[in-house]
DNA sequence: CATCTATACGTACGATCGTTCGGTCTAATA
DNA sequence: TATTAGACCGAACGATCGTACGTATAGATG
C-alpha cells in the first residue's frame, strides 16, 4: 500500500504536460498579437520545434488548443496581477488601488507580447459565440467579479462612503484599464497609462477614498 | 459647352464605384465581426455576386481592400454619430452630450454588425505595425479629436468650470464607450450602455457641468 | 474613327490551413 | 511479462487562401 499515486517525474504523462506547457507559453503570446483565431498548429509547432502532427495530436483540435490558450493565460494572469496584489496589499480601498497598479503594471511590462491578452480576446470573440467566446467571457468575469468583492469590502469598511454600487465602479475603472492599454499599445507611449491612473485616482477621491491610500496609484513607466 | 463633367449614370468608372461601394458595404460589416484580417476576397465575392479576380482586380490587393474597408467605415461612422449629433446640438457641452448619446445609440442599434467596427479594429491591429494599422489610426485619432475639440468649446465657454484637461476627459468618456460596447456585444445586454450613460453624466457633473445639460445623456435601449 | 483604359471573368499557381491515418517508441498498468 | 495507452512523427487529404495571367467587353479619350 506503499504507492497510490505517486509522482514519478519524466514520464510519459509528464513528457507530454511539459510539451503542452511549452507550446502554450508560445501560444499566448503570439495569440496576444494575433488573436486566437490567428493561432496556426504549423506555426506554433515549429516554434517549439514539434511536428505539426504533434502539436494537433497533443490538443485535439484547434478549437480545445485555443480553450487551453486561454486557461494558460488566466493563470499567467493571476500570477502577475491578482498574487502579487494580494500580498502587497489588505483587504478595502488599499486592495482595489493595489489591484490596478498592478494591472497598469502588467499592461505595461508587456507580460503578454501583444498587451493583455484578454483585453485583446474578449474584443475578438464579442460577436462570434462558442466555447472559445465562453472561455474568454469567463475569465474576464472572474476577474471583474474578484474586483467588484474587492470594491464592495471597501464599502464595507466604509472606505468609499460615497459609492452604493460596485459593480459601477468596477466597469469605470476597467473601462480606464483597457482604454490605457489599447492606446499604449497603438501609439507606443506610456502617457495612456497616466491619464487611466489620474482617471482611477479622480474617481475614488470623489468617492471619498482616503487620498493617501489613493494617491499611491501610479505607472512605474516603463513603456519604450 | 453642354457636358463638361456630366453624371453619366452606368458609365464604365461609375459601375466600378458601384461594385466597390456595395462589396465595401459587405466588408464593414464582415470585418466588425470577423475582423479586419478576417476578410476574405472570395467570400467577399461570393456575397456581392462577383467573382474572385473581379474583387481582387476591384482593389488590387488585400492590403488595399483593408484600407478601403476602413475607410468606408470612417464615412459610415460620421454619417451615423458626428453628422446626427451636429445637426441636433449647439457648439459646447450641448454637443459633447450629443456625441456620446449617439456614439451610444450607434454602437447600441448595430450600424456594424459586430458592435463598433473601430473599437475591434483598433484592439485588432494595436501591435501589428503597417500601413492598416496606421489606417486605423488615424480615423481613431480623427473621432478623439473631434470629441476633444469639442470638449475644448465647452471649457472656453465656461461650461465644464472644473476641467482643464480636454483630452484628459476625451480618454474617460471613449473608455466608457467602448468598454461598453465590448461588454454589451459579450453579455447580449443593454446593460453596458446604462453603465456608460451613468459614468459619463457623473464625470460631467463632477467637472461642473449643467445637470439639465448632462441629464439628457442616456440610452433608447434597442439591444436584445 | 482608332486607341487606351478599366471592369470583369475563368483559370491556375504555390502556400498554408486543420485534420486524419499509419506507424514507432516507450512509459504505465494489470 | 504481456498489454494498453499516450507521445510523437511523416505523409497525405481536401479546402481555401492571396495573387497572377490572359482575355473579352465596353466606356472614355484623342
Amino acid at each position: 500500500m506503499t504507492q497510490g499515486r505517486v509522482e514519478r517525474p519524466d514520464g510519459r504523462r509528464a513528457r507530454g504536460d511539459e510539451s503542452r506547457r511549452a507550446i502554450l507559453a508560445h501560444a499566448i503570446d503570439t495569440a496576444s498579437v494575433e488573436g486566437l483565431d490567428g493561432l496556426t498548429i504549423g506555426r506554433l509547432a515549429e516554434a517549439a520545434r514539434h511536428s505539426k502532427s504533434g502539436v494537433a495530436t497533443l490538443f485535439g483540435s484547434k478549437e480545445q488548443l485555443q480553450r487551453a490558450t486561454v486557461e494558460a493565460a488566466r493563470q499567467v494572469f493571476i500570477d502577475e496581477v491578482v498574487e502579487p496584489a494580494g500580498e502587497k496589499s489588505e483587504r478595502g480601498l488599499s486592495r482595489v488601488c493595489a489591484l490596478i497598479c498592478e494591472w497598469l503594471d502588467y499592461s505595461d511590462k508587456r507580460v503578454f507580447k501583444g498587451g493583455c491578452f484578454f483585453a485583446a480576446a474578449a474584443v475578438e470573440f464579442d460577436s462570434k459565440p462558442g466555447p472559445v467566446r465562453d472561455a474568454v467571457v469567463a475569465a474576464s468575469s472572474e476577474w471583474e467579479d474578484y474586483l467588484t468583492i474587492s470594491i464592495q469590502r471597501a464599502i464595507d469598511a466604509g472606505e468609499l462612503p460615497l459609492l452604493d454600487d460596485a459593480r459601477q465602479l468596477t466597469f469605470e475603472l476597467v473601462s480606464f484599464l483597457e482604454a490605457a492599454n489599447t492606446r499604449s499599445l497603438m501609439y507606443s507611449s506610456a502617457e495612456p497609462y497616466e491619464r487611466a491612473a489620474r482617471a482611477a485616482r479622480t474617481r475614488l477621491i470623489a468617492l471619498g477614498g482616503d487620498p493617501a491610500l489613493v494617491e499611491t496609484i501610479g505607472v512605474t513607466t516603463t513603456t519604450r
